[in-house]
DNA sequence: AACGAGTATAGGACAAGTCCTATAAAAAAC
DNA sequence: GTTTTTTATAGGACTTGTCCTATACTCGTT
């Protein structure tokens, strides 16, 4: 569902190939909020265009293999437009390492010190790139483009990528020191019967 | 996998039917976190049992269709075990509303007020539950449980839930403001040339 | 000269997740 | 007194997403 309007919406602004969508819209413009297979990606595309919602002409090419440039139809504008108007509330939360976590009581203290680091290391590393590159990128792009209406709600999107970064970092720094200043002691019936790593 | 993990984690506290694990484990306990389908725990459980890390035995009920009750194996904490000493980073993060707001600068601008209101709602009322009831039926299983060590990270997910809303609802106020102090005009070339609702 | 990276499309296999249906009886709600 | 909910399991169909492979030529690197 939302890859389809993903892809419309991106067809809105420009038409473009397969190779176009994955690398400078889904990895590059939109990959802090929404990741796209390759594979995926070109048979949605051929799914939109059997509905009549893009369509798509091959431009010959010397030494590599044609471009299929995709653009989207009327039928396509009317059904991007329909979708947006539609209320999108937050999804539901599936977090793998939340789940990891809620599982770990069995694990020894400094484990779970460890399982958390980790996870900080990775939301700064999450955080400095919202804030650098993908944020001068972004600005690159609306110089460019001269969309800054676009560029404004893209912004939009990276600040809430960044405010969720930063406060996943307190909360990280939060639950360590829960953990140093002494967790209760492992509870009965557990896991860790099971011989302890070396 | 994350899936069967979590199972083997909740039946390494307690032997369990699929309805047990789908009611108390995923929809109370752990639904802030991952939700799981209940067809697909019936089919994991399965999965599970041929692998031997998991067994069952029927407990023969009259009225009512037999339970059959689940238990962890020696194998399985043996899996569980190794899986939880895993490092798990946090996952992508993939937002439909995020990216339903990326798409959506040719709305007019009290349209993308009202998309935003709406989340703000949404995040407001999951913030209350996690402060509120889902806090609340925490501690009365700690209680009654007395599995403290559990409680605790399990209370850490509830306050990173928590951090989550209360953060989103921050960036979400800050949108707003933005927009009400004037967002850049239309840009160009949009999908907007679609009639207008009404 | 060989190797990997970039440009470009597309199929196969599979895992994960959602939705719907069927069955069945007790208990609670209306 | 009828309807809905709760308890309990399980299959079918489907969508979404991931991973791997194949093809094919160019350009830059080692």
């Amino acid at each position: 569902m939302a890859l389809e309007f993903a892809i419309l919406g991106f067809l809105s602004r420009e038409a473009m190939t397969g190779y176009d969508l994955k690398t400078r819209c889904f990895d590059d413009a939109a990959g802090h909020l929404w990741t796209a297979d390759q594979a995926q990606i070109y048979r949605t595309l051929e799914k939109l265009s059997t509905r009549g919602l893009v369509r798509s002409r091959l431009v010959p090419q010397r030494g590599r293999p044609d471009r299929r440039l995709y653009s989207i139809t009327e039928r396509g504008r009317t059904a991007l437009s329909a979708w947006l108007r539609e209320p999108e509330p937050p999804s539901q939360v599936r977090d793998p390492f939340l789940l990891h976590l809620f599982l770990s009581p069995d694990l020894p203290d400094d484990e779970i010190t460890s399982l958390l680091s980790g996870a900080r290391e990775e939301y700064q590393r999450r955080l400095e790139h919202l804030r650098g590159p993908a944020r001068e990128e972004l600005d690159k792009w609306a110089r460019q483009t001269g969309r800054i209406r676009d560029a404004e709600l893209r912004r939009m999107t990276l600040s809430a990528g960044a405010a969720a970064a930063r406060s996943a970092i307190d909360w990280v720094d939060d639950c360590i020191d829960r953990v140093r200043s002494g967790l209760p002691a492992p509870d009965p019936g557990g896991v860790s019967r099971v011989p302890t790593r070396g």
